[in-house]
DNA sequence: GCCAAAGCTGACCATATGGTCAAGAATCAA
DNA sequence: TTGATTCTTGACCATATGGTCAGCTTTGGC
């Protein structure tokens, strides 16, 4: 028995939660570089400043540390899957959700890349949250999508791809983050910078797919005028 | 000395190329689906049915067949870079850049997941390909981009980012596949899907760039009507 | 200070890795 | 048929892999 039972999550002492943190966050770093096969637990123990026994003791095994680590991953994923309804404004529901998936690609481009590497190599340990619960949460926005398109405020795209459109056009930036360093010739990115991309992506999809403020549907469908 | 030397590029008698074409295709999935470090000789030799001797026979070594695909990727690429002109119609070559990299993602989805994997990784084998021909390109598009914009063409978006957009959303459905296979629920994506999702994407871009057909400039720019 | 629980880790193990090599088999122009 | 070139491959090697374990030290409530 450990000390005094708290109901919170986070089990353990304090030297635990610290050398805990420290291999998920070099594990993190290493199995996004070089994928699940390509890790090795030896890199991550240095990476951690760790032996490898150290690794194992906390973690049990690389899957069990893998696992985990997708784990952490959807739960960060999860936390922005928040609720939208049919009565919301879409412009600020699509730019919100915009906004809110490039940031998240901004502050942890590792997990980023850990997902992506998950899925390139054909999601084995993902696949049914894939086909279930993201499959879900997924269908439930199209639903909200479809609304919006019937009662005028959008042109009637397939919602679905213009998730994808939305997922893949900003994760590109942390997971393709070697290629836009390249190509820009930064070294990095500025807040600026994402910022800026986070508007440039926002007006596309929301001009792109005729996104209209529910405000100017009152004012009758003779003006063709945006804005 | 071989027989007659031809001027062509594929050298070497009809069971080396037979068999350079057998591995080449194993090596291209497991690579893809593993990662450089993750991908093994071995497994690689099994998919080409031959011994792991044999791989190393003709292919010299693990690191020697991971640059020849990559080149072989690239070249692929490459042949796609065709040239543009600011004299050019920007729905229609935006609409023709968009296709062919869609089914370029289609006809080549293994090609794609391992490009995606060594950026992913860090880029350590294409730093200097994506820092000097690919910026290149890219810069050279951008300037194409912002002439179409100081005529009217349209918007005055940043064309890196643009870029971006159309390589990261076309992509997605080769290097998600498991993804976008687990939340629509199909096996596999239709040429009929394919298409579609080319159309969508297409309209999002031309009308959320605001691009013009160059016959609407001519007519005066009082009528904000499209099409 | 006591002592059980938790933390720590080097030595060790079976297996898999990329790569070499030598010796034989198949191929082919002459 | 010959002889040289290409092809084929099992045996082998040094190293790295994930994982185990026994025995040690540290910690912290009493």
């Amino acid at each position: 028995m450990a000390k005094a039972d708290n109901g919170s999550e986070p089990e353990g002492g304090a030297i635990r939660r610290r050398n805990e943190q420290a291999i998920l966050e070099a594990a993190e770093r290493v199995f996004a570089r070089h994928g699940y096969r390509g890790a090795s637990v030896q890199e991550i123990a240095e990476q951690a400043g760790l032996p490898k026994s150290n690794v194992l003791y906390y973690m049990g095994s690389k899957r069990k540390l893998y696992v985990r680590l997708l784990e952490r991953v959807m739960e960060r994923w999860n936390a922005m899957l928040d609720d939208i309804s049919a009565d919301d404004d879409p412009a600020e529901v699509l730019s919100a959700f915009i906004r809110s998936k490039m940031w998240m690609s901004r502050r942890h481009p590792e997990g980023s890349r850990l997902f992506a590497s998950e899925i390139i190599g054909g999601a084995p340990f993902l696949q049914e949250y894939l086909s279930g619960e993201l499959r879900n949460w997924v269908h439930s926005r199209a639903t909200v999508f479809r609304q919006w398109a019937e009662r005028g405020l959008m042109d009637p795209v397939d919602p679905v791809w213009l998730i994808f459109l939305i997922w893949s056009s900003t994760q590109h930036y942390a997971d393709f983050e070697a290629q836009v360093r390249g190509i820009t010739g930064r070294k990095a990115l500025s807040d600026e910078d994402i910022e800026r991309i986070t508007e440039f992506l926002t007006r596309v999809v929301i001009k792109g797919c005729g996104v209209k403020h529910p405000a100017d549907l009152a004012a009758g469908e003779a003006s063709l005028t945006e804005r």
